[in-house]
DNA sequence: CGCCTTTGACCCGCGC
DNA sequence: GCGCGGGTCAAAGGCG
């Protein structure tokens, strides 16, 4: 099997940043949502996981929605501590101590630490680093976003009949990991997790995948089909909690209806949908895709736009 | 042959 | 203190 669900998550989106939005580029065509979690399980796992019905804000039914400016992103994203940064160079020691400053619920994750891990950071809980959800709705599990990821692990989740895989880097300095699921809610949907942030280039398109850099970002676009426009989950930092039905409930609604919180400097985007069948796809407007826009920062790079993420 | 997926076990924190 | 749930490890097997 190791072949087929690689092949395709590779093959998917053809490989590239999926979530191909650089600044009001990438609110022009997103269509899907991302937002960046509190917590790694808590984002997932109270929001992802319970992704309400993905009503469509207006906007989302007739196109062009209001929706998260870079400059809006960026916040969360550049307000991060500069630890979580780059995976790579202050891996997750680093950018773990960085976060659990703010996140009381990192220690459900420091569940996940190694043991070694653990020992080391005792009383530091495994220190996550960026996180952003994205919620898109795909045919595929593993979106292709230009990287290559080996799965390490997948389980259970509850509350879903959905499985979530879990997806490291294969580059040995990357730290990066990627976390994905399908919505209990809607099974079309596919909340995929990024934790992390790449401290290469997107290398790894020696398997088929087409490169996606500059104007190759355009063919991306090509092959994508922006569907439909979802809402934006602003997932707050939850706590065990709020994984509750009812608590859970209450986390999600708070977010989508009006993507209020988007100016509250939390970090909510909007990506696209798309179908993995490039052949079937309704070419979005390739135009809408800057064809200079270059994707080769590290994962937030491939989600902030440069000059945003710079400030 | 190398890389990747699969899968069960293990570890850890949290909530009760 | 116990059980639950989530995350990760590591061995085995499969595929190109």
């Amino acid at each position: 099997m190791a072949g087929a669900a690689g092949d395709r998550a590779e093959g998917v989106g053809g490989g590239g940043d999926w979530p191909p939005f650089a600044g009001d580029a990438f609110a022009e065509y997103s269509s899907s949502v991302f937002a960046e979690l509190g917590g790694w399980s808590d984002g997932l796992g109270a929001g992802a996981g319970e992704l309400p019905p993905l009503d469509l804000p207006a906007a989302s039914a007739s196109g062009p929605v209001p929706m998260a400016r870079s400059d809006e992103i960026m916040p969360a994203a550049s307000g991060e501590p500069a630890g979580a940064a780059s995976s790579c160079s202050s891996g997750d020691g680093a950018a773990a101590a960085a976060e659990n400053a703010d996140k009381p619920q990192e220690a459900a994750d420091a569940a996940s630490m190694k043991p070694a891990a653990a020992a080391g950071k005792k009383g530091q809980k495994r220190a996550r680093q960026q996180r952003f959800a994205f919620v898109t709705k795909s045919e595929v599990d593993h979106l292709e976003d230009g990287y290559r990821w080996r799965k390490y692990g997948q389980k259970a989740v509850k509350n879903s009949p959905f499985p979530r895989s879990y997806y490291r880097c294969t580059n040995s300095k990357c730290t990066v990991k990627k976390r994905v699921e399908r919505s209990s809610e809607d099974p079309s949907v596919v909340i995929t997790t990024y934790e992390g942030q790449h401290c290469h280039h997107q290398t790894s398109f020696q398997r088929g995948g087409m490169h996606f850099h500059g104007a190759a970002t355009v063919a991306l676009a090509e092959q994508m089909s922006f569907v439909s426009t979802q809402q934006l989950y602003n997932l707050p930092p939850l706590r065990r909690q709020q994984m509750n039905p009812a608590s859970s409930e209450s986390a999600v609604s708070s977010v989508p209806p009006s993507l209020q919180q988007l100016n509250g400097g939390d970090e909510l985007r909007r990506s696209t949908s798309y179908s993995p069948t490039a052949s079937a796809v309704q070419t979005p407007s390739s135009s809408l895709v800057p064809p200079d826009v270059s994707f080769d920062m590290g994962l937030l790079g491939d989600i902030v736009p440069p000059g945003v993420r710079n400030g």
